[in-house]
DNA sequence: CGAGTGCTGTTACACAGTAACAGTCTGACG
DNA sequence: CGTCAGACTGTTACTGTGTAACAGCACTCG
């Protein structure tokens, strides 16, 4: 059966919580790691999740460049990657953009819903859909090492607000 | 059960052949859906169809270049959108590249299977795997208008050879 | 013929990401 | 305590990816 770590973030929803607790989250995971989420890069994540549409590495950057005068691309792209490696952001490739994780502590295998008309992106983490392209795959021969699973399309909200459009 | 449209290619196959078919294919598709196969866009698909391996953009340009002094990237994007809407090539999020596609006539969901030691990329359809995708989608209600699935990992030779290495 | 449409040329950017080197800070260890 | 290595950030400069906007040309259709 499928195990849905995330659902739709709704408009209405508290989101200061989803940042104080992703940041929680963010401490715990690099304590018990031993990974040092330096103000940088716990700033980087703060912005990250100031919403759940993905950000840009761009819009990042100007942001922290009010802040910090020498940002530069670097200065980002480094904080990024760290964060990635720690598991608590995650790239989506179709749209270059990143996203806060919601369950940094558990494994990592996770699919993207990603609405094309908010821009919301919700994670999934179906181990059937993994399960399904690994035993594809090895019909092939192929050993899975990594996956990409972007799926774009509505959210509830923004099915009912075209209904309603068209109406 | 599945469909697989295509395996790895292996080293020693008719490469000819695949350009061939290939281009023959997009003739066929562009005359019948009445879109226009002009040459420039016609030695882009057979630049892309040099390999099975993904191709990058730039590269693209530079070999154009060579035959073409005007060639600017507009001139490589024009193509490439026209290609990728003719559903005769596929852009692979992940790399930034494009491959072709094997069946550009059949309905086009698909899946990549990329090898991360020698860049092959196969292209799977399976219509399952695109139905477990659907199933979760809709447990939140959302609906699902195009995908991206590119998985990365060793293809059967590339395992060989891993193994022979470390033995 | 003239208008419209589709294709390509051309220029000029904006956005995405990285290499390489220079300082600085921190934590470990004698 | 001093120092030394490694990690973190600053800084410059660049490559790669992709697009906007306008100009000209060709072909078709009335």
């Amino acid at each position: 059966m499928a195990t849905v770590l995330k659902s739709f973030a709704s408009p209405a929803h508290d989101h200061g919580r989803c940042i104080k607790t992703a940041l929680v989250k963010a401490e715990r995971a690099c304590t018990t790691s031993g990974k040092r989420l330096t103000p940088l890069r716990r700033r980087v994540l703060e912005l990250i999740w100031n919403s759940h549409l993905p950000v840009k590495a761009y819009e990042l950057l100007s942001h922290l460049a009010q802040e910090r005068a020498q940002a530069a691309p670097p200065t980002v792209y480094r904080a990024l990657e760290f964060l990635q490696d720690a598991g608590l952001v995650h790239r989506i490739a179709s749209l270059n953009a990143f996203v806060g994780c919601g369950e940094p502590l558990a494994g990592h295998v996770s699919q993207f819903l990603i609405c094309t008309r908010c821009g919301t992106v919700a994670e999934l983490a179906e181990p059937a859909l993994s399960a399904g392209i690994a035993a594809s795959a090895q019909r092939l021969g192929f050993k899975v090492a990594r996956e990409t699973i972007e799926v774009e399309g509505l959210c509830r909200d923004c099915q009912k607000a075209e209904r309603a459009l068209t109406r």
